[in-house]
RNA sequence: GCCCUCGUAGCUCAAACGGAUAGAGCACCGGAUUUCUAAUCCGGGGGUUGAGGGUUCGAGUCCCUCCGAGGGUACCA
């Protein structure tokens, strides 16, 4: 249980009611306020009748009853908020417990044990991975990473849609270079891919005088997706191939169902998909082939009967309107769409040069993840990805990132855990220092203000973890560590860490920076950020 | 045309069920260091949150209209 969690509970038990506790921005204000006293409920809980916001705050404070050893001072401020101060010695207590804690410290079971399966990058097998792919992939990666720590059984998995026209076009590109390479004059179909990357595929199948174009070239593109992803420190519980769910039969399968459902029709010589609205959508298209929705609810059905408690779906924002053909269909099959989750990640726009770089692999031009991630480094791109909240547009300007990687957000992160490296690295010569478990007593010597903005700052941890779960948004973590950085190499300037004459004193900050580090190191890890002892 | 997402400082982005004075980084200006790592710290300027209206004790956040950007728009995936 978390701190803000406990006062929660502690006001339920004096007061009757839930009440909403914030981290207040500013120190003068406390550690936590309310804002109970503006809700309507308090009135008619309480029985108070006054009118008056700060009235009615002054009211519930003298109504409160805490414990003492728990929070320090309780003060109506502003326009009727209340504010709370814990106890110093609390916050110590708190402390020691960070420390026993060690690596676990931030994690907890509000998920409950629940199995989650997150499907994310899911590109199509005809090209190399490109920027708007490492989103994703950061973020799916950093969202399985932060579940699982927060108490959920939650799994990666990457469908290939490795059938289908796309596919068919792939072959006839490579077919294309290939009859190139023989010295005849091909041109790429409408459609296709025309991008140099097929070249290189054309010769090795040359060189190796093999004829399955098809496989050979699917084989080797979904290889060296998952060499970038390796590089990026994504790796997947599972691949899931689209030809698979064909094998089983489940395309028909779904069709079967939605014509019991009554919810197909022919047209054109195609079947459609009745949908709400008249946005009805093609089920198999007039050349008898399935169109890309209904494998894809076969692949959700089989996703359902592996029973998980949840499915996140990371998408682009170009299966936007996909989201709702999905969900018919999937409900059309008796499957509990409400267990999906869909989560946008928008676009990545490139900017070169002060221009914006179209991103089309039809087209041949794009930018390829492999590029970035070595231009700017893995860290750095991750990092990048992580502070946006996914749904927001962004413009990632590659002579922005170079230019600023020496003055980077993550260096300065990770900066701050190297410079605690270094200091233990000095203090671990010393005599006295690691042997003795530290106790309340000797924490309680750290009572600058850079020492106790520390403290309150590492003791919020669980509560900003927390939040980024339940909330399935990574970003959080990162601007945490902004703040968390920034308070240390504060404190890293005006007070010295290791001091010749005074050892109590200097084993209770040794103890505060282990902790820092600690925070540190686990934050990074849920970001697949590394956090070097040296730099 | 219709539908979805977005619009916050010069630039890139934050802001917890609607809460107190809208915050960071970069860029710009000024200062700090014989120190355990200067990839550091402190200070400053910079805002009608695209525009207008509404809801209420309170709106960047919710509702409506308009403007702008991106995406989708029926047999690509």
């Amino acid at each position: 249980m978390n701190i803000k969690q406990k006062l929660r509970e502690i006001i339920k038990n004096s007061l009757g009611i839930e009440v909403e506790l914030t981290e207040t921005k500013d120190p003068k204000l406390g550690d936590y306020s309310t804002n109970v006293a503006f809700t309507s409920q308090i009135k008619s809980v309480c029985g108070i009748k006054n009118n008056s916001p700060i009235k009615v705050a002054e009211d519930v404070v003298s109504r409160l009853k805490l414990p003492s050893e728990f929070i320090d001072c309780i003060e109506v401020g502003g326009a009727g908020f209340i504010n709370f101060w814990l106890n110093k010695k609390f916050l110590y207590e708190a402390f020691t417990n960070i420390l026993e804690e060690g690596e676990k410290f931030g994690s907890s079971n509000i998920g409950n044990n629940k199995r989650v399966l997150v499907e994310f990058v899911s590109t199509n097998p005809t090209g190399p991975l490109v920027v708007v792919n490492g989103r994703a992939a950061a973020i799916g990666d950093s969202l399985v990473r932060i579940l699982k720590f927060t108490g959920y059984q939650a799994e990666s998995e990457y469908y290939v849609d490795n059938c289908g026209k796309q596919v068919k076009l792939l072959e006839e590109s490579i077919r294309a270079r290939y009859r190139e390479l023989e010295g005849e004059k091909a041109e790429i179909p409408e459609g296709g891919y025309p991008g140099e990357y097929l070249k290189e595929i054309a010769k090795e199948i040359k060189k190796s005088n093999l004829q399955n174009f098809r496989e050979y070239g699917l084989n080797s593109i979904i290889q060296s997706q998952k060499d970038t992803l390796e590089k990026f420190g994504v790796s997947f519980d599972n691949w899931f191939y689209e030809s698979d769910i064909r094998k089983s039969g489940g395309p028909e399968k779904v069709i079967d169902s939605i014509k019991k459902k009554e919810l197909a029709y022919k047209k054109d010589g195609a079947l459609w998909l009745k949908m709400p609205g008249d946005k009805d959508k093609v089920l198999i298209k007039s050349d008898g082939e399935f169109a890309y929705l209904v494998p894809d609810i076969a692949y959700h059905l089989n996703k359902f009967s592996r029973n998980y408690d949840l499915l996140i779906d990371l998408f682009g924002p170009d299966h936007i309107s996909h989201i709702d053909e999905l969900k018919t269909g999937l409900s059309a099959c008796g499957s509990q769409v409400d267990k999906l989750k869909v989560i946008i990640v928008q676009w990545v726009t490139l900017v070169r040069e002060g221009k914006k770089i179209g991103m089309s692999k039809r087209k041949g031009e794009f930018v390829t993840l492999d590029e970035v991630i070595n231009d700017v480094g893995k860290d750095v791109t991750r990092f990048f990805f992580l502070m946006r909240k996914c749904e927001s547009h962004l413009d990632f300007n590659i002579e922005l990132a170079k230019r600023e990687s020496k003055e980077n957000p993550v260096f300065y992160i990770q900066y701050a855990g190297a410079r605690i490296a270094s200091i233990l690295k000095r203090a671990s010569s010393l005599d006295g220092i690691n042997t003795i478990q530290i106790s309340v007593q000797d924490l309680s010597l750290l009572k600058t203000p850079e020492e106790l903005l520390l403290i309150r700052k590492i003791l919020h941890f669980p509560e900003i973890i927390e939040h980024a779960s339940l909330e399935f948004s990574p970003h959080y973590i990162p601007f945490y560590l902004l703040s968390l950085a920034n308070f240390f190499h504060n404190f890293y300037e005006k007070h010295r860490v290791i001091l010749d004459d005074d050892i109590p004193l200097t084993r209770a900050r040794i103890e505060l920076i282990k902790a820092v580090r600690q925070v540190i190191k686990i934050a990074l890890s849920l970001m697949g950020i590394s956090a070097p002892e040296k730099m």
